[in-house]
RNA sequence: GCCGAAGUAGCUCAGCGGUAGAGCAGCGCAUUCGUAAUGCGCGGGUCGCGGGUUCGAUUCCCGCCUUCGGCUCCA
């Protein structure tokens, strides 16, 4: 079950520095601090400094900074909308230029309470009833022994261990960018925030610089080039987070594929085809029914059975605990192979209550699986490798999709490998190779490596401690050789092995994470997979999941914004327009489009009555890579004048040398 | 799912109690032109959906849907 494709990439607010994670920062860490963090952080005061001249109530939770900036979190009657920012703003600005000193005191825990019990902390004064509620809650996360500390600016008093810049005169450029909501400790049972987010630089010409990019950022969003560019089309009548590939997107997938496919061949993969759906009972054995129903289509009903529920006026309640439900047999099968109480007797009912049904699949190991386990296997046969590009539904929330890169229906570039324990590292190479060549090509080369191990200390793991040894290692040995930098996350592993994600950068210093190789000990005892040895003893394989695009949705999304919708011509929907100065060329420029037509090029003929430079344009803001430009001195020399979309003017050339040379260019997948 | 904002022509957006407007795109005609916009003309909208208030609603109110920014989640 890997845990592929979609983990979180950094929104354009990213995780906080600190606090948001489970473990506290240390004092050290925080010490840390880059001036620019610090800074931003005392924008932070500052800003609630700003708040609380207008709205005395409020109450401060966290202000950390951010990697592009910096939030507070607070709580208070007045509800927040960008009206309000210009009224902020003008007081933080007030306040820079009051240059209050931003002074430190360590106290102790006693007088901390004492401050925060009167309201006084992420106050400016004393708020008798108004106690700062969230900061007694702080104060009571501090360890005992550790410092507590408060800082002063002006009339504002804040639990804060620092650090701070010196004067508040230092924040002068600051914009506040947006406003949220959000919940205290990131737990949604206590309660909502209001989280108001701005952003600081040491110049004004670095503020400046800041939107500038965000601009550029804008322009390259993916959502708006798909529409500019008809990449692709998101439907509300075909429903939230469903893609519909329009042409031009299609051809992109394609050639990817195409691609992705090449290389699986020369690695020794088989591709197969498997169906949308399988039964229940499928998900059941893997594990991920019903423990993750919330984030899966509910499942189909076969028609007889769903008649005859009706007819027995079985309740919800009821038609739901009898879809999860298992027997007692495949419970006690289940638990004896994997040597745990995987299913819990409340989850067990009599065979002939249980209801079935098919689940739109979430995922494609259960039917590859099923083609593995559909023949004996021997060691000789070993290792298996399964290759699909398998689409998968899941029931992602609302809020949580986004364009491409969050949706509901998605094709992994996905593949299985049945190997032997002996044949797990060399496999594991091959996959990570098989990424890095996927990369390479795509010009993706500002990508990190991470290394999931376990948690020593927790025991949510699965499988001998010796068999996870030589998982990790194995895993640790093959990032090795990739030659990058590359991080052990110890806690990061799947529960059921070892994984290695990669995080790629994209031209404007996002990071997302998209392929990953998993190894996998769990499925193989779950299905009771095995295949005879050269002792003729059935032995376990072990399973490796990989992905290196992830989800075709997911990394065209992120090729989208990575090319700024400048595909290189392999990739490029439309790859040469041929443009026409008059027409008296038609006849010329219909044999130079036949031609290229013949040659397996994608190419468009713009002959009509418009200006040269009209259709140049045209043909630039399409993102065209190659422009034939073609008049009368072009159609006598049978040659063509060649621009490209983004080196310009590129000189006259016959056209069989044009065509030479951008054959070669699609066929080695130039960038 | 939660908080907030927004949905007007294919796209970008203006209008905001008296049943709609621009630019671009599209279509037609003229122009035959040398590296990022030739001119003129025409068509196009149940103003996201459903209710309510009003003599009258795109405009005000309520509900829903979708999108966006966050939160939470991501096998």
């Amino acid at each position: 079950m890997p845990r592929p494709l979609r983990s979180a990439y950094p929104a354009p607010h990213s995780a906080p520095l600190s606090l948001m994670s489970a473990e506290r920062k240390t004092l050290e860490e925080r010490a840390q601090m880059s001036d620019l963090e610090r800074l931003r952080h005392s924008c932070a005061h500052i800003m609630a400094t700003a708040i609380l001249r207008i709205w005395p109530d409020a109450q401060f939770a966290y202000g950390p900074p951010v990697e592009n900036g910096f939030y507070y979190d607070f709580d208070m009657k007045h509800r927040l909308t960008p009206d309000d920012f210009e009224k902020i703003e003008a007081e933080m600005k007030k306040i820079a230029k009051e240059n209050q000193r931003f002074e430190k005191k360590v106290i102790s825990r006693e007088e901390a309470i004492a401050l925060a019990k009167s309201g006084r902390l992420g106050g400016l004064s004393e708020r008798p009833g108004n106690e700062s509620r969230f900061k007694l809650d702080l104060i009571d996360k501090i360890p005992a022994g550790e410092e507590i500390s408060c800082f002063q600016n002006g009339d504002f008093i804040d639990l804060c261990a620092g650090p701070h810049v010196g004067y508040t005169s230092k924040c002068k450029n600051v914009k506040l960018t947006s406003v949220s909501s959000s919940f205290y400790m990131g737990d949604e049972s206590k309660g909502q925030l209001q989280r108001l987010y701005g952003t600081a630089f040491e110049s004004k010409e670095e503020l400046e610089a800041h939107f500038v990019r965000l601009e550029e950022a804008k322009k390259r969003d993916h959502r708006r080039l798909g529409k500019e560019l008809k990449l692709f089309h998101i439907d509300e009548d075909v429903g939230q987070g469903l893609i519909l590939w329009t042409p031009n997107g299609a051809t992109l997938r394609q050639e990817l594929q195409t691609f992705i496919s090449e290389e699986l061949r020369k690695q020794g993969y088989s591709q197969v085809f498997t169906p949308h759906i399988g039964k229940l009972a499928l998900y059941k054995t893997s594990g991920h029914f019903p423990y993750y129903k919330d984030a899966q289509f509910p499942a189909i009903m076969e028609p007889d059975q769903l008649e005859q529920i009706a007819h027995e006026g079985c309740s919800c309640a009821e038609m739901t605990a009898r879809i999860d439900a298992c027997s007692a047999q495949f419970a006690a099968q289940m638990n004896e192979r994997t040597g745990r109480e995987m299913i819990g007797k409340e989850r067990i009912m009599d065979a002939e209550k249980l209801l079935d049904g098919f689940l739109l699949k979430p995922m494609n190991c259960p039917h590859h699986i099923k083609i593995f386990a559909s023949q004996p296997r021997s060691y000789r046969d070993l290792p298996v490798r399964l290759a699909e590009f398998g689409t998968v539904y899941r029931w992602e929330q609302s809020g949580e999709l986004n364009g491409m890169t969050r949706v509901r229906g998605f094709t992994q570039d996905d593949a299985h490998l049945f190997c032997t324990e002996d044949q797990v590292a060399a496999e594991v190479l091959g996959c990570l190779s098989l990424v890095k060549v996927v990369l390479n090509t795509l010009g993706m080369s500002d990508y990190r490596v991470r290394v999931g191990l376990r948690d020593p200390d927790s025991g949510k793991y699965t499988g001998s401690p010796e068999q996870w040894d030589r998982a990790e290692a194995a895993c640790r040995e093959a990032a090795k050789t990739l030659g990058v930098p590359f991080s052990e996350e110890p806690g990061e592993a799947a529960f059921y092995g070892p994984k290695i994600d990669f995080v790629i950068k994209d031209v404007i210093g996002r990071e997302w994470q998209l392929g990953t190789v998993q190894v996998d000990y769990q499925l193989p005892i779950r299905f009771d997979l095995s295949y005879t040895g050269a002792d003729n003893k059935p032995h376990r394989p072990v399973m490796i999941h990989r992905a290196p695009f992830g989800s075709m949705e997911r990394f065209t999304g992120v090729l989208i914004e990575h090319f700024a919708g400048h595909f290189p011509t392999w990739l490029a929907p439309e790859q040469v327009r041929i443009l026409t100065i008059s027409e008296k060329v038609d006849t010329f420029a219909n044999e130079v489009f036949e031609q290229l037509k013949a040659a397996g090029l994608r190419v468009t003929l713009n002959n009509e009555a418009d200006k040269i430079g009209a259709k140049i344009r045209l043909a630039q803001l399409d993102k065209v890579p190659y422009m034939l430009v073609l008049g009368e001195k072009e159609a006598a020399a049978q040659s063509v004048a060649v621009r490209h979309s983004k080196k310009g003017d590129l000189g006259v050339k016959p056209v069989a040398q044009f065509l030479e040379e951008i054959t070669a260019e699609v066929k080695e997948r130039r960038l």
